[in-house]
DNA sequence: GTGGTCTAGACCACA
DNA sequence: GTGGTCTAGACCACA
């Protein structure tokens, strides 16, 4: 259920962390249930182990999942990846927008982009 | 005029670059303007020549600065800035508004950002 | 696969990419293929890493290849190369040609240039 | 009668030098007239005496000018000229042309980007 | 192991 | 003085 971009400049573990997150967002993950062990998804993936265990500690480190020693890793709180995931848009939006205000754009353009990201696209109906 | 945060990720040649089109942006740089020299400017900043030569190069390479063996380097036409500028900034604006969309926020929400952004702020006013 | 020449004005690292360009074209390496690692070509080419990096940057600049930290630089589209090159030579040739009418060559001298080029040489036969 | 380019690659040195060719291929400048003197088209074209002072020692050693000492630079012979400027340009059109054809481009291409090259232009009547 | 950044310092052509 | 190339070597994030 993860599509990795190897030709993208953002890191595998960041890639694999962002759509995890999603899939506990759409309830795809629930609380509680176990993740792919880190060989397993290695493997499924084809790519290192290393990289695998390096998304998983990191999504620990922010709450999102935690490990039980010997058994695996298990989805946390949903609602501790939404509210992170809300934060963490929030703040780059933020950012974004100063810099686009700063780069010329009028608010109207900006509204405008907010309308253009919610127009239903074919893209998206294949999710 | 040029500030580097040693701390940052952000490489030291990119937040050059990055403030030099501000300058050009605001009008403080002019057309065919003379920049400082790649070793003044290194002193300046207290960092190596090379770092500044690569930023250099890499504006050239994009555009926006010229240079010229044996005289140095200049600011081309303003508006190669502000296109690759505005170009950059919706790029990056239009994928973020993509994922704060996944991440559950409303159009709604997403407007009362871009208004929030224009509002007159403390920090904007002393600049 | 790749030669360098020492002694030459041109720099190593476009001599470099000159080579690589043309084994894309030939179709010698292929989309999506894999090409030396940094420090390998260095050491097989006996130059410094630097070069190699500031080569391979390079082309990615102008979009002939791609690199992904952690996995290598890999090839882009054959035809990025090609119309890339072409556009190149083109617009040497035609400053060259406005240049040899102005040294007084007429049209059907340097019709007669084309030809000699075109025909099969010693050479071309070698490769 | 003399223009540079500041912001050209070629080397302003190199961009005199063709002009005085030139010049003297279409016969405004004369066999054994005398040329202005360093100082005067330093000042006259706003660059560095030793730029001048190295075009023409270049022109020298290549046989297009003369220069006695205590009296200044003056024209060699018109065919010394014309002969250098056709023997270079035809070899670099030859090696153009080879990397032309490589390139991808056809005879016929190649052909077409002669005649174009002798098609009358706005910018040639004003010379 | 892979690429990316940065420092330090040398040498070159050009102005 | 100006930019451009190259070597040597360190350190970092990522796989």
């Amino acid at each position: 259920m993860i599509k990795l971009d190897l030709q993208s400049k953002t890191p595998l573990y960041l890639q694999m962390e962002q759509q995890i997150i999603d899939l506990i967002l759409m309830g795809v993950l629930k609380e509680n249930e176990q993740l792919p062990s880190v060989r397993n998804l290695a493997r499924d993936l084809g790519i290192n182990p290393n990289t695998i265990q390096k998304a998983y500690q990191d999504m620990e480190s922010r709450g999102i999942i935690y490990s039980v020693v010997g058994r695996g890793n298990f989805v946390a709180s949903p609602s501790a990846a939404e509210s992170l995931k809300r934060r963490e848009s929030m703040a780059a939006l933020e950012k974004l927008l100063q810099d686009a205000r700063h780069a010329g754009f009028s608010a109207q353009e900006l509204h405008q982009a907010v309308d253009a990201a919610f127009q239903p696209r074919k893209e998206d109906d294949l999710l």
